[in-house]
DNA sequence: CGGGATATTGAAAATGACATTCAGAAGCTA
DNA sequence: TAGCTTCTGAATGTCATTTTCAATATCCCG
């Protein structure tokens, strides 16, 4: 399922309505590997699109990431970043030290933290690993 | 070195003048365990120090993590907060993968991600391991 | 210990990102 | 298609943060 599918599944499901901005959004915030503002994704689509309004951009991206098709980040510099989110997303682990249960999670500010680091020290980063020991929920009652 | 003598010697490296109030800001930053706002230190701080202005409060706080005594945090509640930091805080590593070298580095703000992805699973943390891999900025420029 | 250059302070106003309002337009369901 | 509901876009509101500015405090140097 695409993120068009799963934008319009989540529209269907809500009661909200198909229409022809938000598909306009979705198709130019797909298209870029770029993490757009509000600002900068508003000011991208008026060369094309010049009736669509500020307003409107940023309501839209606020429900994508409500969906599931974006990740809002914050780079630190006063203004909201977006992200498209893939399904098969890098992920992490959580694993419990008691039972051994692992936890998959994704946590794309995690990763973008890393950037920064590297950055700070001027090195590329290849892969990395990522793991939280600790207890579960049932382990942790359990004590 | 305490957080205090950090500040001074910052303040005097950057020409900055040492006053009251930021003594008085520092102290009752210091003295809590709580992620303070920059709204809700001044009005603490307000009770002791009433002429103490919210702009003040805010140029120090902003003072303070450009030390490196405090981390800016973002809690996602639209307020930035202040954490006061200690020198021996865990650290993770940069690891090259061409010359093993090897390059600690601290991130409040992935420890505090961290700590947000355990809560969202109910998963207590007791420890973790962070680690990325790569090419250091001699290697990468060598290739 | 002053004098004087320079940074600081606090109140108020400005800024800027984000959110809301509202009237007209558009989508959806039957 | 009717008719109810949501959307849109421009304007305005909101709120945290930042800046301004005149008065004041600090620090350096003789």
């Amino acid at each position: 399922m695409d993120r068009a599918a799963v934008f319009n599944e989540y529209l269907r499901r809500k009661g909200l309505k198909n229409t022809k901005q938000r598909m306009t959004i979705l198709e130019a915030f797909q298209g870029s590997k770029f993490h757009y503002s509000t600002e900068e994704l508003y000011l991208e689509l008026r060369k094309d699109h010049p009736k669509i309004g500020y307003a409107t951009v940023h309501r839209t991206l606020k429900l994508f990431a409500e969906c599931g098709i974006a990740i809002e980040l914050n780079f630190g510099d006063g203004q909201s970043r977006f992200e498209p989110l893939n399904e098969n997303q890098h992920h992490d682990h959580l694993v419990c030290t008691n039972c051994g249960l692992i936890i998959e999670f994704m946590e794309p500010r995690i990763e973008n933290l890393q950037g920064q680091v590297a950055a700070r020290y001027d090195f590329k980063i290849e892969s990395h690993r990522h793991e939280l020991y600790g207890l579960c929920s049932n382990c942790a009652k359990q004590r």
